[in-house]
DNA sequence: TCTCTCTTGTGAAAGCAATCACATACTCCT
DNA sequence: AGGAGTATGTGATTGCTTTCACAAGAGAGA
């Protein structure tokens, strides 16, 4: 039956599941079994068919599940049907590549606004968008009603960047820098840290 | 007392553990208990000692733990005591900045291959180092003795990219292509996507 | 129509992970 | 020197996640 409440496990397979029901949409697939869809994400059926089972019954008995229902269904309990627009704060290398990153839009994101404190680097234009001065942040922010942003900036200065974020509304961030930050109960952080992946990997060579 | 068979949930934590106790002494800190160690990471200090039992006793009971000591031993068991060599694969705008990182030296990692398959790329030099023909990856990578590659090509290449890597045995790929990669048991994956981390947290907006 | 095969959705069971709570031991202060 | 305060390391417990196993439903072919 559905949503009782949703382990945050859970939620965090969602993507990975979405993801490849629209490589197998581009693939012609029309169905997909569970069998199948964790072969190809190295995850157990079973898994797969409680995880989708905290939100509803999404497959037919016998066959399996449309791939298109079951891609449109995610996107709305995901809430990416749509597009957010999405702030990026920090726009040094990966700040470039981010802003240039195609992949984006068809995920339901769209990076709007750009911000540095660099007084060479504002004015400048970016991936078809004009940098901001990081002190018109507030002002940008709530005026795009922006709830998700990109932490792209030097660990010295994350802190300070995100509570400015959280005092302008934002709810959701994705934070670059190689830090811990901490922000009050109700945002959401994900972070993003190469030197922490490669060494979670390094153990076991 | 020491290691048993460790969960990989727990080897997971060890670089945050790492990266948090470096910053300690940066900041002048000697010693740290568990609880500040925990207040900084969002962690309880139950689970923090428990971490660290599985691989031996490092604190000390009334006072914590030398902030210089446990991070030397956390290098020590991640096998980040020196730096390792890394191929980078893919140099283009994520590829520019994850050559241009200067944050990998000190966390035991240094860039030291650079592959494109892009004949306007191919001899150009990127931080430093030349951009070689992925044709050229197999000899390379095995005269260089190297075991971690960062994959950044498309998602079309990624599969293949990782294949070839494989079997140049590489055994620790950090997959920046936003699709699920395949390998053989033996060898580590991780996985980089911001858009799958964004739409973990729109679940909650 | 009937049977065989396939696959879902889901309680129950098993397996893991996090927290609790306390014995032990170290430090600091008087 | 001794007592109060503090923090570790760890068995026991609680809580969470994954896997198992099967009833029920759907389709295909005879």
């Amino acid at each position: 039956m559905p949503t009782d409440k949703v382990p945050d496990i859970v939620v965090g397979r969602l993507p990975l599941y979405l993801r490849t029901l629209n490589y197998l949409i581009e693939e012609g697939y029309e169905i997909v079994s569970s069998h199948e869809l964790g072969r190809r994400l190295g995850i157990s059926p079973a898994q797969i068919r409680k995880d989708l089972s905290h939100f509803g019954e999404f497959g037919k008995q016998g066959a399996g599940y449309d791939v298109k229902y079951l891609s449109s269904q995610l996107k709305h309990i995901l809430h990416v049907e749509g597009v957010w627009p999405v702030a990026l704060v920090g726009c040094g290398a990966l700040g470039h590549a981010l802003a240039n990153y195609n992949g984006f839009v068809t995920k339901g994101f769209e990076i709007t606004l750009i911000f540095d404190n660099d007084p060479a680097k504002i004015g400048q234009v970016v991936a078809g968008k004009v940098i901001h001065d990081v002190a018109d942040m507030p002002r940008l922010i709530c005026e795009h009603g922006i709830r998700i942003a990109i932490v792209a900036v030097p660990s010295s200065a994350a802190q300070a960047t995100v509570d400015v974020l959280v005092r302008c509304q934002v709810r959701a961030i994705l934070n670059y820098a190689p830090i811990n930050i901490s922000v009050p109960p109700g945002v959401q952080v994900q972070n993003i840290d190469p030197a922490v992946h490669l060494q979670r990997m390094t153990y076991y060579l």
